[in-house]
DNA sequence: TGGGAGAAGTTAAACGTTTAGATGCGTTGA
DNA sequence: TCAACGCATCTAAACGTTTAACTTCTCCCA
């Protein structure tokens, strides 16, 4: 399809294909002369190296596999774009390109990367929504086939990884909130199977015993991060007697906070001065929300970038300087969880 | 890195490597002992065909580039997440990947595509966010190279396009509005030089007319996809007259509408029964929105998957049976707009 | 003057497939 | 008996690069 090859350019320009490749990738000394002549040469057939002979030579494919889990037509996935968009970004600038594959089924997933890794089709994987046992940090672990993390997974595996800490930031929430004068801080948290939730539930744990605080087990919702679900544990929550009901609910996401939110007016209550909110992830609509939510916001781009370095140097060979990191998300401040705010 | 290779499945099998391709491909007839004997080798060895060499061979890559302008931080993309999945579930059904790249600077933009285009990483683009005199456009019919555009540019272009029909998912709204009994109806728009954006107008307008309903030209607010724009335009529309005062909204996005709603609020209405509001995309959020939000919903999977088979269609050099596919987009009656409103 | 060093360029192998064409062999029918 | 054919398999070229190894030439110094 491309058309003109290095062949076309040596023949044109009146010298061998691997003179013509020296000078393209100045690998090797040659002559001024010829080096203007093949490079005139070059630009005036319009000679582009065709990529998939370099990578086949190379033996590499310069691109990163990602995948990721589809969000259910209730959920969104808040960081997605600007996650895609760093990932690339980074890569291109290593030249390195990003592949998004998906999976037929949950059951194909491993069989899927195990695929992509067999065939040579990527030099190396991001993965992201790891936890506990995750068979994909293990296979690909065994193959020793290069790949790095967003976010962690059994602490005696070693391997490369990015995350946020959860744990930090839902401490530094609640400790806002706190600061508020709220005692009685309930949590929106995730199934104990979530290694991500743990993380973030142990901030709230933290936080109310640093400031002596009791930690009513009712308190302590588990749901999905699905908003139905957050809604009616928020209910339960308001419909506890005056003197355990709380006045705070930290939510593990944006999503489950709304649902605290919606219970909250449907309670009668005015979420932001009757019940203080928080969510996580600093979603682009958390700003425009009634009340405007205060959020964990995750340093996303950052994240990625991290993730392609990191992956970059393990597919080149190079000795990582920083194989786990541990970024700190930051605390935005909105109404939802401060009585007398000004926007 | 593979390391298992066409030739020790030949060696190992006592074979040519020409045999060996034959049996995996099933390009040739075999006698039945040795293509037994391969596939058993093959397997025990755990062999793989390497990807790189296929695509030299073939001089494909199996690829399709995808790129899109990434979100600022006040604003959202309710469809990426699907419409990746959508794309690469068609790709890898017909035996594709899709390639994310982005662009350092908007003046770049082409200047990628042409690069990718030229050194073969891919073989095919799907561009979305096409606009008018779309230069991308131009460049790959110019070049004839394989691309499929989700949105539609100058009519005397004749290019393979899927889009979703704005107008008629804007007209159905505002008939919606008008059943319910609204007659002063305004329009979030966009400025005019968005394509989609006029299209969109265009349904507002042909419903107006066909109701035989004046539309005062200060109805028609336009503004970027920005809320804070939007709501400032709903507040101009709410500050009018009385007689003058639209009671509905039609909003060209679900962003725009929470402008809308947030300032009516604000006004001390209360959206969804002393304004109508409709937005467009029923982003995920729209349904947990007070009140929910009426919107149109964009057949995003089904755009996806068309795209590719086109695409497909494309590359492979079969003839288009749909050059140009034109989605309807679902009604999604929320509160927003009807005053007894039942979940 | 002979030889070593270095510069500039060429040849050819390699990367791992696919596939057109050649080869060899057994079968069949005239 | 032999040509014709078909089947199973192999050989080798091709895809478009990169790069190790080799050749040639010039220059410089002992």
């Amino acid at each position: 399809m491309a058309g003109v090859t290095i062949r076309d350019v040596a023949k044109e320009a009146g010298v061998s294909i691997a003179t013509v490749s020296y000078v393209l990738n100045n690998s090797r000394n040659v002559s001024e002369d010829t080096r203007r002549r093949v490079l005139e040469t070059a630009k005036r057939l319009g000679y582009r190296a065709n990529i998939i002979a370099r990578n086949l030579q190379a033996s590499e494919t310069r691109l990163f596999g990602y995948s990721w889990r589809p969000s259910p037509p209730d959920r969104f996935n808040p960081i997605l774009d600007r996650f895609l968009q760093a990932m690339a970004e980074a890569a291109a600038f290593h030249g390195y390109h990003v592949l998004t594959f998906p999976f037929p089924t949950i059951e194909d997933e491993l069989a899927t990367y195990a695929e992509m890794m067999l065939t040579g089709q990527v030099d190396g994987f991001v993965l992201s929504n790891t936890n506990l046992n995750d068979q994909r940090v293990r296979c690909l672990s065994d193959n020793g086939f290069p790949f790095v993390a967003f976010g962690r997974s059994n602490a005696d595996w070693d391997f490369p990884w990015v995350d946020v800490d959860g744990r930090t930031g839902v401490r530094m929430a609640t400790q806002h909130l706190i600061a508020q004068g709220h005692r009685r801080i309930a949590c929106l948290a995730w199934p104990e199977t979530s290694l991500s939730g743990q993380y973030r539930l142990s901030g709230y744990l933290e936080a109310m015993e640093a400031a002596n605080l009791p930690v009513d087990p009712a308190w302590i919702e588990r749901t999905e991060n699905i908003h139905n679900d957050a809604y009616a544990a928020s209910w339960r929550l308001l419909n506890q007697p005056a003197d355990r009901r709380p006045s705070a609910i930290v939510a593990l996401t944006d999503l489950m906070a709304l649902g605290a939110i919606n219970a909250a007016w449907d309670a009668g209550l005015k979420p932001g001065r009757d019940l203080a909110v928080t969510g996580f992830d600093d979603a682009p609509i958390a700003r425009f929300l009634r009340p405007p939510l205060t959020s964990l916001r995750q340093p996303i781009a950052e994240v990625g970038e991290r993730l392609i370095t990191i992956l970059v140097d393990i597919v080149q060979g190079k000795p990582l300087s920083e194989p786990h990191v541990l970024l700190q998300p930051e605390l935005v401040v909105r109404a939802s969880s401060v009585v007398s705010y000004e926007e």
